[in-house]
RNA sequence: GGACGAUUAGCUCAGCUGGUAGAGCAUCCGCUUGACGUGCGGGAGGUCACAGGUUCAAGUCCUGUAUCGUCCACCA
């Protein structure tokens, strides 16, 4: 059983020899178990053809985190994985790779060809990003791995599309659009970014038909679109323009006659108060052209390009228009005035395309009836977002969503399942591939060639990966599921419609908690990001300090939602830890004659102290995980690690391990492999790797680390006396210490210490260790002081005053300076807290606890004032 | 125009339900102490952005101000 474990840790020939084993084994299997309650978390699927970058380790630490935890807790735990297809970022990576390579586009191969390319690709690549996030130790259930484009996701596509429709969810529509003419596709709002950018208002006049010399003048900021202009638009509270309503004027440069019409929607302060109409291209327009039956003209093609009919302009794109056009213009003495202006642009998320809003026929999912439920279930607490603050923004898009375009003018996806008839026009919306209209039963059907937006189907990924629509047995046990992790940044991509999703189809909502968490940010603050080549690899990260490593870095000391900043110096600093820790075993395993991994009977002062604290440590860390706080429980182990396991206890053992007693050194190897394997499992979901090696090398009953039960603290560990008595013998030897380190005494200097002190027994105990810790040569213990203290260095505590003959080091002025600090800095603090004991508000009102705690400390304090006090006397 | 977040040691950040200000890195002084120099011991360094308020008690709760940042919003 006992292995030997090498000097040095190696993370990179364990982690991969480890994650192996558990995976052959099949530790990271969820398995469906009547008599434990099923704890499931769905990954947020990456794209089949991403790379991990930082955020994704972020992402997957958390939620491996989480489900070790639960795991260990007794949960029957399911981490589901799976990956994305992507539509248009895959799309688009295949596309360019065809042109560089072949020279091709995508319509030369032709859909089905190009669909084969697209899953060559995601056969070549799609496994790329599973490897990556095994490196890092995710201990998802990979057998159980869907992708989007599965055929049971695509089923449960295809069955709620259909659903929808039939409730009158879904339906196709001629709306304004937002259009990438890069992507050549429709966008949902969603998936527009807006960006602040410097622009201009031009202002241009147009002639009032019938009345020559009479202008109308409006303000626009896309000169291009005016080729569609329908109408101009004033408001009718506007005195400036009563006369002129109904009246029409004529578009320079096409010379179309338009009426002008009042319509509320216009703001009389802005600009000029007469607004140009483009119903087939601005939002507003549009609206404005239904309620005033003005007429919608396309003037851009899907490319950006002006359509056929427009002279010299047709063909031009549609910054190329805009030039020619504001020249023309200004020829021809219709251009007023040129302003400065600042606007919100909206961008294509993909690839930063200006967006344009066209008119295009869509299909769209119809949100309010959605929404209701949607927003009902956060606000009544069935879904909560963690930290609490990000329901109110979830909330908030909820209240004011628009209708969702689903449908997109791309091949790789999912194609919407709607056939045409060409005889009788109507529309056949079917689960399973119809060969007939189902009106006419005509074979002249025709699909509809888009496709679904990727997030419709990244909607159903809670349920669609555990089967349903199918009442599967993974479907019934797991779902609903428990808790979400992703960014922020995509609450109103995927978290939101997936909420929406679940309460419409499966009746429940897809999980219990929504555990939120920030962006990874580069040394300077600024978004990782590739244009900017200030990414850094988790991989290379991992690969230089261990997956452990980073992962620990990725999570100590952030607070959830909050973005972090990445230092590659933290990553070093996690090393250094995995290193303390692997040292601190090596030097258990090394003393180690037992086999076993119990507590012993009979406990020492030091024993009863680290179990105290290790029961303390438990509890906070069990809590901390409960509340989602894992930056503060994973701050805590590491803490328990190094200061209190570490530098105390081990050190505080070796009396024992170096004695001569054998009973001694059993009982205090017992109690070391306890604790450190006790230790081990409150560490293991956040560095499952190291944790696991050493367990392996330790006595330990089951076969794996990360299927142990976590650590339940026992009451009787709680010895609050051993606990105080311990550390006042640790006191002493902290003063000790420090004068010796002021007075540059080197530990090899060994002085005879006398320790004066009311509570001798304890002190007579720790004897050995004031020995080895304190650099005593011997230890003499008395009630009563020192007759003489002349030529002594005093170290004062609490509890005791502990003598060093230094007298040849000794500097009597600098000796009563230090201590008259000392004093001042106590008594200053006694005051204070005296004054507060008078102070009948707070003896009177704070808790009883609170008051006698201050007490205590008071008390306390007197005592190492007198002691201060005495020290000070005697040096006169 | 709204909403939210941040403001704590030289730097980067923790600090849960109000009860003696913490960590890592950096810095200074010592140390080949038989697990570890990826280390050990000791030190220095904070009027917790500002102004009010609630409270016996405020880094923590409330109101406002400032600076920075993020998200949302159809003003041409």
């Amino acid at each position: 059983m006992k292995k030997e474990l090498p000097k040095i840790y190696d993370p990179h020939e364990a982690e991969g020899r480890i994650y192996q084993m558990w995976e052959e084994h099949g530790c990271f299997e969820g398995r469906r178990d009547p008599d434990k309650k099923p704890f499931t978390i769905v990954m947020p699927p990456p794209n089949v053809t991403g790379q991990l970058h930082m955020g994704h380790a972020m992402d997957c630490t958390l939620q491996d985190i989480l489900i070790r935890f639960k795991r260990m807790q007794g949960y029957a735990a399911l981490w589901m994985p799976g990956t994305d297809h992507a539509g248009i970022a895959t799309q688009i990576k295949v596309e360019e790779e065809l042109r560089k390579k072949e020279g091709l586009t995508r319509h030369d191969l032709g859909r089905e060809k190009f669909l084969e390319r697209v899953w060559d690709w995601k056969r070549q690549y799609g496994d790329r990003i599973v490897q990556q996030q095994k490196k890092l130790g995710a201990s998802c259930d990979w057998s159980r791995a869907r992708f989007t484009m599965d055929e049971g996701l695509s089923k449960a596509v295809r069955h709620v599309f259909v659903s929808l429709y039939n409730k009158g969810l879904i339906y196709k529509g001629s709306r304004i659009v937002n259009w990438c003419p890069h992507c050549v596709t429709a966008l949902s709002d969603a998936e527009v970014e807006y960006k602040d950018k410097p622009g201009h208002l031009w202002h241009i006049r147009y002639p009032i038909e019938g009345e020559e010399g009479r202008y109308v003048t409006v303000a626009t900021t896309r000169p291009e679109t005016m080729l569609g202009d329908t109408g101009v638009a004033v408001n009718p509270e506007d005195e400036r323009y009563q006369d002129i309503v109904g009246k029409r004027c004529i578009l320079p440069l096409v010379g179309r006659a338009m009426p002008i019409v009042a319509d509320e929607y216009v703001d009389m302060t802005f600009g000029t108060g007469c607004v140009k109409m483009t119903p087939a291209h601005d939002p507003n327009d549009f609206e404005v052209g239904l309620r005033q039956h003005l007429e919608t003209i396309r003037v851009l093609d899907d490319n950006g390009r002006v359509v056929e009919g427009y002279g010299k302009y047709s063909g031009m794109d549609r910054y190329e228009a805009r030039k020619a056009i504001v020249h023309d213009l200004e020829e021809q003495g219709y251009l007023v005035k040129v302003e400065e202006h600042q606007h919100n642009v909206g961008t294509c998320y993909r690839c930063g395309t200006d967006v344009e809003p066209i008119i295009s026929a869509q299909w769209f999912v119809k949100m309010e009836p959605l929404a209701r439920e949607a927003l009902r279930v956060v606000r009544d607490g069935e879904v909560q977002f963690v930290p609490d603050r990000f329901s109110k923004i979830y909330t908030n898009w909820m209240e004011n969503v628009h209708d969702w375009c689903i449908s997109r003018q791309l091949w790789w996806g999912h194609q919407i399942p709607v056939w045409y008839c060409a005889d009788c026009g109507k529309m056949t919306v079917s689960e399973t591939d119809p060969d007939e209209c189902e009106h006419c039963h005509s074979k002249n059907i025709a699909r509809d060639s888009d496709v679904l937006d990727t997030w419709f189907s990244s909607a159903l990924w809670p349920f669609s990966t555990l089967g349903w629509p199918e009442e599967t047995e993974d479907y019934k046990y797991f779902y609903p599921t428990d808790v979400l992790v992703t960014g922020y940044d995509i609450i109103f991509f995927w978290v939101a419609r997936m909420i929406f999703s679940g309460c419409e189809h499966t009746g429940k909502p897809p999980f219990h908690t929504v555990f939120i968490h920030g962006l990874v940010r580069d040394d300077k603050g600024r978004k990782m990001s590739k244009s900017l080549g200030n990414g850094i690899d988790p991989l290379e990260m991992a690969d230089k300090y261990g997956a452990d490593a980073l992962r620990f870095n990725l999570i100590t000391g952030n607070s959830p939602g909050n973005d972090m900043r990445f230092y590659v110096e933290k990553c070093e600093a996690m090393r250094n830890f995995a290193n303390k820790i692997w040292n601190a075993s090596r030097f258990v395993q090394m003393n180690l004659t037992v086999e076993d991994c119990r507590l012993p009977e009979h406990l020492e002062l030091e024993d009863k102290w680290i179990l105290c604290r290790l029961g303390e440590v438990i509890s906070q860390v069990t809590e901390n995980m409960e509340a989602f706080e894992l930056g503060v429980a994973s701050a805590k182990v590491y803490d328990f690690i190094w200061s209190d396991f570490c530098d105390w206890y081990i050190e505080l053992t070796k009396a024992r391990l170096q004695g001569e007693d054998q009973g001694a050194k059993e009982d205090a190897q017992h109690v070391l492999v306890y604790v450190l394997t006790e230790t081990l499992k409150l560490l293991h979901p956040f560095m499952p790797f190291i944790t696991e090696e050493i367990w392996q090398a330790l006595p330990h009953q089951g076969d794996y680390l990360m299927l142990q039960s976590w650590p339940v603290a026992d009451p009787a560990w709680a010895d609050q006396q051993a606990k105080q008595a311990m550390e006042a013998v640790m006191d002493v030897i902290r003063s000790v210490r420090a004068r010796r380190a002021e007075m540059n005494v080197p530990p090899s200097k060994k002085a005879a210490l006398t320790i004066v002190t009311a509570a001798g027994g304890v002190f007579a105990g720790g004897e050995a260790h004031l020995k080895r810790l304190a650099g005593a040569s011997s230890v003499t213990v008395r009630a009563d002081d020192l007759a003489d203290a002349a030529g002594m260095v005093c170290c004062v505590t609490h509890a005791a005053k502990a003598y060093l003959p230094l007298a040849e080091l000794v500097d009597l002025d600098k000796e009563r300076a230090r201590i008259q600090k000392e004093l001042d800095k106590n008594r200053k603090e006694l005051d204070k807290l005296e004054a507060k004991l008078q102070n009948p508000g707070f003896v009177n009102k704070a808790p009883a606890q609170v008051v006698e705690a201050e007490r205590d400390r008071a008390e306390k304090l007197r005592s190492l004032l007198a002691k201060l006090e005495e020290s000070a006397a005697a040096l006169h």
